[in-house]
DNA sequence: CATGAATGAGTTTTCATTCAT
DNA sequence: AATGAATGAAAACTCATTCAT
């Protein structure tokens, strides 16, 4: 029992501290964030760190890679779910933009990550299979919806690129923007796919 | 004749500088770049770079303002000489798309310090300047192809950012790729500004 | 107990630092006196002088304070027990002559910072703050001294002062002196109290 | 006639530097004052100050040894001229105290040398024997007072010390002070010479 | 002679990481 | 397991001095 309630404080323990990297990493910059000021966001000591991540850089890993993984697995739901091309991707854009105004920490890092590619090799390795990952994912969507004649033709793969083009950029630029162009944006966005309009 | 010279040779050594931190700045991210990187690679001693640049703080300043103000002129001149909205918006973007592939240099620049706007508040608020200037560039262009008729109605404003978001994600994921894709995503900006296809 | 050794251990390295830093200091100067000279010389490393003092400043400051108040305290004690006055002042300066001999070392830095009060504008203000209360301990005695007819006539407060500008410029003078001088030197003093001789 | 103006050029200009070396000097210490600052204060260029100086250390010394040969023949045209040795002596306090007041900037320069004295080994030396030279002309005055039986009994050798000293401590002390403390203090002094009063 | 430019040698300070308790 | 202390390695920045023009 004892061990059971020792294995949830580590886990407490643990979330604390990604929450408290996570904050100051997106907010001041990997390297501009101490270990130290991670310790004492998370409250708790500096070297204890250490025993929960074995360097920084595991840190931002695991900071960066594991919503990751979630994130794949939630757009697959959105996309395989359903046949009506035009509205799974209007929703999708909706789900991402929502996600731009609300976790504009979690882009911040990635940003971070893409613009030094040469501090966080493994990490942009990542995150560029993760982009074809998304890609591939939208292919098939995108395809059918031609099909329908609901999108104007076009390379599907170069389609996609361009959206997730758009959607990382759109990461760097609208971070402060009032949500209010958010709806207007997902129209716009919908043009990249050949909706017509 | 001799002051001439003289400030030739500060000029070039001045470029020597920027050249060198900016190739560095680049590759390897502004903190893990030392002032001894830049001047080893810039052929200067470690104290001369102080003598052109009060701070490395200095140093990316001029390095990402500097093409800044350059880049709005240009882009002007492309906007401003000719009244073929459609034809000028093409062109318009396969001039930036080149330059993604081959300026991915200033690209990275760019991203770092949009990626950690506390690290460079004055850098973030300029760059933030640029892009509604370039928007306001875009604006009536987009107008009077939606007036032509050949561009979808939709708020001008709202296009321009969307393409502005488009652009600045496409250097943080295309710069690792081949060009060929270039071509064919140009059409697919294109859509962005609502070209019936 | 384990607390209590570690506490210990503390203290003495801090004590370490501070004597290596005090000598240092005083041969040398602050300014030429790096911190790793006071790590080297206090056998700790470099770094560790950080663990106890934030900043070179701040390792002066409590050099220079922490003697001061202690002294301070000792001095009233000598000054308030008796009211016998001339002895009193004659022992007074017996013990500061003494210190002057054998505490050089403090002066020096005394010296340092009151040659220099535009780099030490804090310290500077706390000496002179300190001078205010030496001599506001010594008014009552010399006034009681006057009264008694020990002593001659004379404004107390600027007799205080006299005294305190001939302590502190014999600790300019006299360090390098043999402490032969020191007996003379007592009677000669306590002149400037009006000591009829 | 060229020549001569050249030369009185040169004059002035190292008088500039001397000027603007002694104010930073004083104000900031010897260290934290750069070459750099003292030829912008001066109006001359950086490397203009080493064409009048070898180096920094020549240039305190200057400061330093130059008025102290000046004030020496004058304290002798004080002390010789001659033989009513209370007059004189308070004469002599009178000049010295003014001195503290007005001219502080000097002083200061003064306790930074005796404040280091390993930064300045031969300006400490030289002090040092200004020191003796300075008690060696108060000697006969200090005796003949004595004889005359207008001074209090005492090693004149000794009084003489604690005069300098008190005279050192002065600068150290009064430099801020308001000027009104100073006849009162010249009474002080005097007891230290043994003035019955 | 004057000076702008160049630089070597140094110094404080920071921080990720290790270790002993 | 947790943590306070210790430290090596590094980096930005400074400045007296030298040199070429």
């Amino acid at each position: 029992m004892a061990r059971k309630i020792n294995e949830e404080l580590r886990q407490e323990k643990r979330a604390a501290i990604c929450d408290a990297a996570k904050r100051l990493f997106a907010a001041n910059g990997f390297n501009l964030t101490t270990i130290s000021n991670i310790a004492k966001e998370a409250g708790v000591s500096h070297a204890s760190v250490f025993t929960y991540f074995s360097s920084k850089e595991e840190l931002i890993h695991s900071l960066v890679l594991e919503p990751l993984e979630e994130s794949l697995l939630f757009y697959e739901s959105i996309i395989r779910e359903d046949n009506q091309p035009t509205q799974t991707l209007r929703r999708l854009i909706e789900v991402q933009m929502r996600m731009v105004v609300e976790q504009g920490t979690y882009l911040r890092l990635l940003q971070q990550v893409l613009g030094q590619p040469n501090q966080f090799p493994e990490l942009t390795k990542a995150l560029t299979e993760f982009g074809e990952k998304f890609v591939n994912l939208l292919e098939p969507l995108i395809r059918k919806g031609q099909e329908l004649g609901e999108l104007s033709e076009g390379d599907a793969k170069v389609i996609g690129w361009t959206y997730f083009a758009y959607f990382n950029g759109a990461g760097l630029i609208y971070l402060d923007l009032h949500d209010g162009l958010t709806q207007f944006t997902v129209e716009c966005a919908m043009r990249i796919f050949g909706l017509r309009t």
